[in-house]
DNA sequence: ATCGTTGTCTACAACGTTGTAAAGGCGTAC
DNA sequence: GTACGCCTTTACAACGTTGTAGACAACGAT
């Protein structure tokens, strides 16, 4: 059995609560106290008990973070660096897997099965808006990526639309016409994929080509399969394209490699760009062009959104003002070998 | 302020105790007060609130994984599934990375942080045996990879020196006689590191092959980059080897991705094997040939010894048995291009 | 009618912690 | 010498839950 508060104060002779007092940090403790106290923590090598703690200032110290997988290595990378961000200030972070479906994106927001958290950030792929009214009014949501969802969640993203556009604009700039897009999500509107599909449409626009649907693929999902398959169909088309935007890596990595299983030349024949910024991308061949998110940038803004949301007010759970806040974090276009740019 | 067991009780208009053996499932309650209070219980919206029941159990609920990084795919994939096997058991995993430090490791063993846990899975890359004496013993872990670790820790592992010994037979099977392996981590002995080299080392002396020692490479880690730079190291070897074993995908993929460069063809110079089975292998061009772990297998067990190991009993917590456990997991060679297998 | 027995429910204490309020010690000013 | 104030420490209750032990009714058997 773990030593307790009562055990070090029975040890240093004083009362529990100065053994608690020394713990936290209270200020009016003689130096002759403190040092007794502190010797006699060190002897029984206390330390405080969390579920006790929490349930005192009813708080749990506990942010849930979902993702859709940790397989996809966007979400891995990310995951790792809001835990290390979450750490910094002295919180503990549960990793969901939603597996992309709603339902558990569901359970995840409407307090997160049994578990008392702090906070949420979600990465939502399937959410509707409407199950967002179901959310639990006190646990500040946090959620990842731009949706048009309106209501008391805080958002943090990169604009999407623009980071699109600039990798697009890029293909064009290095001479490019027929420019597909795999990634469109029939059904998911609003999500993600509708964006960066938009910033393609733009970028056509703006540089006067035509726009071809037969160039904008649908997926089932967001990896290196469905990129592979998505490609075949691309070069089956009788006018196949000089140009890929995936709207992400791993559609990408599996775009490059049927191409190359039917030997055509990247980016000699076809040109492939991602998005996200995996390091698989940076050693892949060839080495993937890719739009960058600043993801310690993202993984801070979320979890020092969530940070300022829960209110430390005991019985003032909850959201701290109305007011939610969107976050635009930084991206940077890498060109790589897949289109054209240098080695590593 | 979320409903406690006592508002429940308030509006059914019995006693506490009575939810909460509703809530538990407690046998002997009339059909008509179960009604009753979960009646109450729905139009309160109450969940039990876990600190306070752990608190009251002694039990946190919580276990605890660490692991290097999650960047490494082949860790961001076990962590996936352990924490789905974790659910199933009720239980919540907390993820935690060491970046491979000896005193991160130490401060997991050693109870992990403040944080209270029911048992700790962990990973070890640079912790010593010496270190597990200062192991928590009240704390079952469960220790990830074989190593000569005696103790009190259960161990999960695949059986490497067998692996490894697999992959380098199927490099001599295809005729290969100049068999390199990159991963060797001078200081750290008895590491996974230096099982699979064992395994090359039984494969050549097997097959009567010379062994030399310039064709066993050290890396400092185990990240693409390193790969890439003892694979420069092995071609500008007067005699370059005919195929490289590497200690794990990620070094395979940045040793791929330098031969590559040189445009050395793989596997028709070299060919190239890995050890992980990480999905990226699955689409890198050439595809690489790995040993694949049963990944599942491994996370399923090392969920269920800690669970076995977590003993209900109030105060009683700590390992059930002396007797620490050792499973083996099994797994597979998985032949594609790299070593001249079919495509996909 | 009385006595167990069985089934159903409840009062109380405890888990380890911290907030509140107040008690005690000591020095200083009158 | 008394009153006051300050600094330091403490007792107590409370957070939400469950284990223990016992209360209370209803019932059948004596």
């Amino acid at each position: 059995m773990p030593p307790t508060l009562k055990d070090v104060a029975q040890r240093a002779g004083v009362s529990i609560k100065t053994v608690s007092n020394v713990v936290n940090g209270y200020a009016f403790i003689t130096p002759a106290t403190r040092e007794r106290v502190e010797r006699a923590i060190a002897e029984t090598g206390y330390r405080p008990n969390l579920g006790a703690r929490n349930l005192r200032k009813g708080r749990t110290g506990f942010i849930v973070l979902a993702v859709p997988e940790l397989d996809n290595p966007y979400f891995a990378e990310l995951t790792g660096l809001v835990i290390t961000a979450a750490h910094r200030r002295q919180w503990t972070v549960l990793v969901e897997q939603t597996q992309g479906s709603r339902e558990r994106e569901q359970a995840v927001i409407t307090s997160m099965g049994p578990q008392r958290i702090d906070a949420a950030i979600l990465s939502p792929l399937a959410m509707e808006p409407s199950d967002l009214e179901r959310a639990d009014p006190a646990t500040p949501l946090v959620l990842l990526g731009e949706r048009d969802i309106p209501g008391p969640a805080d958002h943090v993203a990169i604009d999407n639309v623009a980071a699109a556009r600039t990798v697009v604009e890029h293909l064009i700039a290095i001479g490019r016409r027929r420019i597909a897009v795999i990634g469109d999500q029939p059904g998911k509107n609003g999500g993600t994929g509708a964006l960066r599909i938009a910033g393609h449409r733009q970028a056509l626009d703006a540089a006067g080509l035509p726009h071809d649907p037969t160039m904008v693929l649908p997926v089932e999902n967001y990896q290196r399969a469905d990129g592979a398959a998505a490609m075949a169909r691309l070069l089956d088309l009788p006018e196949p394209p000089d140009a890929v935007f995936c709207c992400n890596d791993l559609l990408a990595i599996g775009a490059m490699r049927t191409a190359t299983d039917r030997g055509i030349s990247i980016p000699g024949n076809v040109a492939i760009a991602g998005f996200d910024d995996i390091a698989e991308g940076g050693y892949s061949s060839p080495t993937l062009t890719t739009i960058a998110p600043d993801k310690e940038a993202i993984a801070e803004a979320a979890v020092n959104l969530a940070d300022k949301r829960v209110d430390p007010i005991r019985g003032g759970r909850g959201t701290k003002n109305v007011e939610s806040e969107d976050v635009r974090a930084p991206f940077a276009l890498k060109v790589r070998e897949s289109t054209g740019g240098a080695g590593r």
